[in-house]
RNA sequence: GGAGAGAUGGCAGAGCGGUUGAAUGCGGCGGUCUUGAAAACCGCUGAGUCCUCACGGGCUCCGGGGGUUCGAAUCCCUCUCUCUCCGCCA
């Protein structure tokens, strides 16, 4: 959510900023409703005021012994008027807080221009794709015969969900491993273990909802909840409601998660393989930063994500997203590409944001400076991997002329020293 | 699943219809004292929001929502969560 102040006193200019993203904001409501909610705040204000005037003449009357009918007499309509002026009140509010919750994030001056994909722009990039003098085959050939099992996935559940058996299981399992260790004992990072299924307010705070709703799945309970299309939901609201000291900062969390997406609006895209799974298994790493710091945060955290495909030898390279390829809630985002041989292009492995205040807004996350000043933390979320990609990723990059996979010297230690999935 | 108890400020804990945003204690901050520290004493110490250039002033919040009342932390309804006992269970 952005700040209510700005969208008030400069309305015009968050429009403008806006603009990056190919956001039209729709001015003259925004206004128009500002401007009834002023005058409908005071007026009720006005009223309570009184009410709460006349109340206390009524005890003091009585605590004196004196007659309150007149008093009783004068208030008689206050109460109703009161209550009507108070549901328009709320209307307008509701009208209004609504509008505000569907506004996206700023994006940072620093954000490429554009709003197509193409307009990324590449920061860096490293390794080298290698070389095959075969046939490269892609994941899903590669996987049938080591236990890669569409087939069944699709009796239990349907379209966009896999099987793994036997090493390729004990494959996904060694990265998670992997990936946590290197987060914990080298970057710092402390490990938290969430609740994949959540509330509506959740889902709210980390701007999934109302917006984005057809990402996630509901579950059909008494309880309402959703399954988290990634464990950020779950570790960032740790801090909802929360006023931190500012010695708590920053907050430094990894978490491995099973992910849920329902993919809505992606039809006949990645159908084949586990690129765009249903449920998928993902790292996660999530900051709590001081605002001042939040942007050394975000480039010292993509380092982190990076760290991992360095050590397991994948290729990819660091693009900064558009401004129309920003996520609802970020304010500036990186995204690893890993190299996937068998599409001959670099694709999407981990995300990287900074959603400054965005998030923090949204679920009232705050903290408290040495001065007493309380201010809004800033968020950032990182994926670190997503795994079942990264398994992907190593499938491919890592075949030879008959199929067999060898594993990253890095990995073989979580993988019972084995080097080759034959 | 059954029976009961509870939810108040950073924490502990009073209040159970009127001038209580809330006694008291602890903690925290500032000061006096001290070579320094401790002790003692004094003062301050919740969050949010609206109007205002400002000075100020108002409003909201005692787990969430609704109701009764001129007036609710206090009464009623409802939901959530916590605790105790019984049952069941990975």
């Amino acid at each position: 959510m952005l700040d209510p102040k700005l969208i008030r006193q400069d309305l015009s200019k968050v429009a403008e900023l806006l603009k990056k993203r190919g956001m039209t904001l729709d001015v003259a409501r925004i206004n128009s409703l500002e401007e009834k909610r002023k005058e409908l705040q005071v007026l009720v204000q006005q009223l309570q005021s009184e009410r709460n005037a006349n109340a206390k003449a009524v005890g003091q009357a009585k605590a004196q012994g004196k007659n309150v009918d007149e008093i009783l007499h004068q208030v008689k309509d206050l109460g109703e008027k009161l209550q009507a002026t108070e549901s328009e009140f709320e209307q307008v509010q509701n009208a209004l807080n609504d509008m505000l919750a569907m506004i996206p994030n700023i994006p940072h001056e620093s954000v490429p221009e554009g709003l197509k994909e193409e307009c990324n722009k590449e920061i860096r990039k490293w390794g080298t794709p290698k070389k095959y003098d075969f046939e490269v085959k892609d994941h899903v050939d590669l996987g049938a015969r080591i236990g890669m099992d569409f087939p069944t996935a699709a009796k239990l559940s349907g379209a966009r969900f896999v099987v793994l058996r036997n090493k390729l299981a004990r494959l996904q399992r060694a990265l998670i491993q992997f990936m946590l260790d290197i987060h914990i004992k080298e970057h710092g990072y402390q490990e938290i273990y969430v609740p994949t299924l959540v509330t509506a307010e959740c889902l709210f705070g980390t701007g999934q909802l109302p917006k984005m709703k057809e990402d996630v799945f509901s579950v059909n309970s008494e309880q309402g909840f959703y399954l988290v299309p990634t464990s950020e939901v779950s570790v960032t609201n740790t801090i909802r409601d929360e006023i931190l000291e500012i010695d708590q900062l920053p907050q430094k969390f990894v978490c491995y998660s099973s992910c849920f997406r329902s993919e809505a609006g992606s039809y006949g895209k990645d159908t084949r393989g586990m690129i765009r799974n249903h449920q998928f298994e993902k790292v996660e790493m999530i900051q709590i930063s001081h605002p001042d710091k939040s942007y050394e945060v975000l480039e010292e955290m993509t380092k982190h994500a990076e760290t991992i495909l360095q050590r397991l030898e994948l290729p990819y390279r660091v693009v900064a997203l558009c401004g129309g390829d920003l996520g609802f809630c970020a304010a500036k985002t990186y995204d690893l590409e890993v190299w996937l041989p068998s599409q001959n292009c670099y694709r999407e492995i981990s995300s990287c944001s900074n959603t400054e205040s965005f998030q923090a807004r949204r679920m009232k996350a705050r903290f408290k400076d040495k001065a007493g000043k309380i201010d809004f933390v800033h968020t950032l979320n990182g994926s670190g991997l997503a795994v079942g990609r990264t398994l992907v990723a190593i499938l491919e990059n890592n075949q030879d002329a008959i199929g067999r996979i060898h594993i990253p010297k890095a990995l073989q230690p979580y993988f019972d020293g084995q080097s080759v999935i034959e």
